[in-house]
DNA sequence: TTTATCTACGTAAACGTTTGCAGAGGTGAG
DNA sequence: CTCACCTCTGCAAACGTTTACGTAGATAAA
């Protein structure tokens, strides 16, 4: 059987392949009666363009890729539940990529898509990446990139991130005003720009409550989660007089759970926690968990929006298209007065 | 600047495009000399091939799509975790689409698939699902298709699974072991044969303890949790001898606890829950989760090493090739005795 | 009548790659 | 010297679409 294209169409409608092309396309330039014949034929066949060779002669290839730490995480999981959605409401597919915070896949990946597969690029950045010379070269490549949550200032592209500066603030006060005085801040990463404005937020609650900001109570996972209870454990020991904890990052929010389980430390008597988190089971926790939660599937669905306009018109996106969505804190029993 | 193609590279070194293909392919017809010649300047000016124009010719995507009901659920978004890596170390490219166990989404998204876009698929069945014509189309229009966890027996393809049978069989009798006489049943979908497995294994726990089954405690669910919490809640009050739930899904599990908070009865005291379940946190809930736990993340894997060894050769795939994981129990606060 | 305009379709080139075939030049055997 | 063979390279077609351009016929305006 031979396969069902364009020319197969013409052949047995007796048209051009280019006016069985127009015709699907609903071009004006052919008559009513054609198009009826050839949309009939084509439905009856069941026909379906070839996305390759469309996407070849018309550079243009309706689809975006996703590039992120890691997808079995509340937060980007719910992201790309929103661009999937977007995408598909207008006709685009995802492409996704997953660099487990590694800088090198981080650079392979972007490496593949110079090739011109995507139109465009979502993207949160691996928090081991220190220089963004690959970033760089993607963008210079051509596709339309926006950056969301872990952007990359280095790039001239719009952003669509969290008031992260203000939750950090938020999130340091709340703890001060349940009675914290030692306040560890763990977060994974300094050189991304979200750390440092959570971190920046963190030293102003302090300072504004007229306490001095130490060092050695700022600790930077790594990937692994196990490693991470280790550290924190570790932490824990070695300062008795911590009574705070300020998680940037779902995962060593619950790293510090495990950590506090295995000293027998009460949360919230001895100790409070919070973290930043869509856990969607934070209430059901022992104790159930004082987040501060990112409006993770908007995120995507803004982030998303404004990569398709941009691509649809043709426009390279400004910094001025960046978005900033508030992030909602939720208190809960793990930072209950004792 | 002109783009840097096959064309641009053949100019610059005097040589015909077909050679420079070749080189850039190590082809033997190649002197070692031009391969050189070639490989330096492509790497200099950062060619890379166009993939559709080489997916168009070769008739060839390096490319899969995972069609799957939702990733936010640890289950799925582990699964993707092993797909991408093995996609990736294989050189292939992962296209994602969400039903949201939508019967009518599932079926717009396989349309979009029968263009050649993929050269295989990973697929997860979506719950709402009732005929599989879509599917058997789908499957006549050419890509490999491998089904892992949510699979549709109508096709003849392999399936990756977990011992459903027997882990709704061993849920169904860790609760009557830990005492429960009246265990309600919730499940997604009664159709797909996940569900109906591990329907049997409960009604077969159920008859070797000689109790009878009762239809009226078994509930199917929607895709919308809080109303399902809605549900478990008017079960739970109108049938206040149940002592015992066994969630098929991780999340009619949640909106199990959900319903016990909102009744005020305790876990494990008054009932029990078992459920399947992905959740990391599972043992930080209060209380601690019983699961069982699918291993997602090798399912992932196997399904996708399956389906592209089945590209990369070129050959059909066959039932026998189908597998079945083991999943593992995990006992903990949710069920423990009185 | 001629000329312009419009409608509906066809011709052919182009997108960038891969690959069958041919051929030029060199080497070795008879 | 001839013939065969091997090595390296080029020519050109093909993959399935899209689209600039051309054109035949019809209609309308002059």
């Amino acid at each position: 059987m031979p396969p069902v294209n364009l020319k197969r169409l013409a052949q047995e409608l007796n048209l051009s392949i280019a006016t069985v092309s127009r015709a699907l396309q609903d071009s004006h330039e052919v008559s009513a009666q054609t198009k009826e014949r050839v949309k009939a034929l084509a439905d009856a066949l069941g026909y379906q363009p070839n996305a390759y060779a469309s996407s070849l002669r018309r550079n243009i290839s309706k689809t975006i890729g996703v590039v992120i730490p890691e997808v079995n995480n509340h937060f980007f999981s719910l992201a790309i539940n929103g661009i999937e959605e977007v995408a598909r409401q207008n006709g685009y597919h995802v492409l996704i990529y997953l660099t487990h915070d590694d800088y090198e896949r981080e650079v392979d990946i972007t490496q593949y898509l110079t090739g011109g597969r995507v139109d465009g690029l979502l993207m949160s950045v691996a928090s081991g990446s220190q220089d963004f010379g690959h970033l760089q070269k993607l963008y210079a490549s051509k596709p339309a990139i926006v950056f969301f949550d872990r952007v990359c200032d280095a790039l001239n592209t719009a952003n669509v991130t969290t008031n992260d500066y203000e939750s950090g603030y938020l999130a340091t006060k709340h703890l001060l005003e349940a009675g914290c005085r030692h306040i560890a801040h763990l977060l994974l990463s300094g050189n991304l720009s979200i750390g440092r404005m959570r971190m920046q937020g963190y030293q102003a609650a302090l300072q504004e409550h007229g306490l001095p900001f130490d060092e050695t109570l700022v600790l930077t996972g790594y990937g692994d989660d196990e490693q991470n209870t280790e550290l924190i454990t570790d932490l824990l020991r070695s300062r008795p007089e911590i009574d705070g904890i300020f998680a940037s990052v779902e995962r060593l929010a619950i790293s510090s759970y495990q950590a506090c389980h295995n000293l027998g430390l009460a949360i919230p008597e001895t100790i409070k926690i919070i973290g930043f988190s869509n856990l969607g089971v934070a209430s059901l926790l022992a104790p159930a968990l004082t987040t501060i939660t990112q409006p993770a599937y908007e995120i995507g669905k803004e982030a998303a929006r404004i990569l398709l306009r941009a691509i649809e018109k043709k426009k390279p996106i400004l910094p001025s298209q960046s978005l900033t969505l508030k992030s909602e804190l939720f208190a809960r029993k793990s930072t209950a007065r004792g």
